[in-house]
DNA sequence: CGCGGTGTTGATCGTAATCAACGGCTGTGG
DNA sequence: CCACAGCCGTTGATTACGATCAACACCGCG
């Protein structure tokens, strides 16, 4: 048996090294109310292009990200679709308050989930106003986030809006790192048709976009998915901001 | 001095019939609440144009929306801009739990506002469930709206958009009503240049896609700011949902 | 009455969409 | 092991939608 400092005692074995627990919900918990939660938990792996929620259906459950990319997407009737949203270890994947989802939710690469019910949610935000705090929060980062991509969406040329799906991405890399790298390899969570429906863009504006970043040697391709920045203020110019 | 019936006992004078104690946060709060909340707030008149949040500056006060529209919009560094949502009563202005606003908030229209400091925000959440519920409910409201806005941006063609803002519109003047109007006639918030900014385009694509719609009579113009929206059905299968 | 601002309409241009061909990688079956 | 099929991404040619440039109409106001 592992030793347990003070901190963690009488925390849940799965959740001593999860994530979630530092940025995510469940930092906001005591250990009592994290072994209450985690009565109701699951964890799940699943696999890329797995459906976790779908738009105007009930969401069967809720979950922590523990690692992986999962996307939320809207459909227009003719089949026309949009990303409206990526989110990452440790978000809360789920619309709180609500029955129906009104988004799709769809594992862009494997990916690990800490799943538990609605009620076992409320609950747990019932009982903490810290938690329901920190739920809060993220709501409002995802809203920041939903805004600065309508910037991205109504304004931005198209290579501006490539460069802002890297930027992004390279963002995302660069988390919980002491400081940025400086020419980060990154793996693109998003084939080109799915960065195109980021974009609102096409596939081949997508592809010629990134070949004008590599031409600029701003970028550079190992394979289609593997990308290293080699110039990362350009790349900032580039997003336009 | 009029009649209080129990319902409003205790209530501040100034509360009894104001839009934010239906919808808004301070429906949440009980009489002695509502009454120290009241303590804090001030209530003021604002013209069309005025500048009610800078992005990236201070929140100076935050406040629940008694009446008109607020625009909130974000800008890249060439001046391009777009709209980012608009705000009507009763909702809440002002981003909460930070310091910063990350947009611009600007009065579309004259409108009256109910003002109040961060302090007393955090003071009424801190001291009551309900009201932080409804604050991250608002919070949830807008992130729903700006993801529906993301399709349109991204994916809708400028005929579309045009009918979708329209809709908007439309279906904010018919909230409050016991059942929508079969004919509304609506007066628009946005000159045709905040039109374009909010909907990605350029003044001349919204002016010529309005008239497009008048052309098929789906709306009649009486001026540039009041329309009279002839077929909602139409409308609707024009706005592609 | 003339001026400035806003909206509409027309003409032309340019960016990204569409249509099309091809290349490279992967996995499968002969 | 190689041949081939299918998918995805890239690149090229052409089209089309919305942007840009331009002229004018309308309205409120000094």
């Amino acid at each position: 048996m592992s030793r347990q400092d003070i901190h963690n005692s009488g925390v849940p074995e799965v959740c001593q090294a999860c994530q979630a627990r530092h940025g995510g919900i469940c930092g906001a918990l005591s250990p009592e109310e994290l072994t209450e939660l985690n009565r109701h938990t699951k964890r799940v792996k699943v696999a890329a292009g797995s459906e976790l929620l779908a738009e105007q259906q009930p969401i069967a459950s809720y979950a922590n990200i523990l690692s992986g990319v999962v996307k939320l997407s809207k459909l227009l009737e003719d089949g026309r679709q949009q990303i409206v949203g990526l989110q990452f270890a440790p978000d809360l994947l789920g619309r709180p308050f609500r029955e129906l989802s009104n988004v799709t939710a769809e594992a862009a690469v494997d990916a690990e989930l800490c799943t538990f019910t609605r009620a076992a949610l409320e609950q747990a935000v019932s009982g903490s106003h810290a938690m329901a705090s920190r739920l809060h929060q993220q709501s409002l980062r995802e809203l920041d986030d939903a805004r600065e991509w309508m910037l991205t969406l109504g304004r931005k040329t198209a290579s501006e809006k490539v460069a802002s799906f890297l930027a992004l991405i390279v963002s995302a890399n660069d988390v919980g790192k002491e400081a940025p790298e400086a020419e980060p390899n990154v793996e693109l969570p998003l084939s080109r048709g799915e960065t195109a429906d980021f974009l609102g863009l096409t596939i081949e504006t997508v592809s010629r976009q990134m070949s004008a970043l590599r031409k600029n040697e701003i970028i550079e391709f190992t394979n289609a998915y593997t990308v290293k920045v080699k110039d990362r203020a350009g790349l900032g110019a580039a997003a336009g901001t």
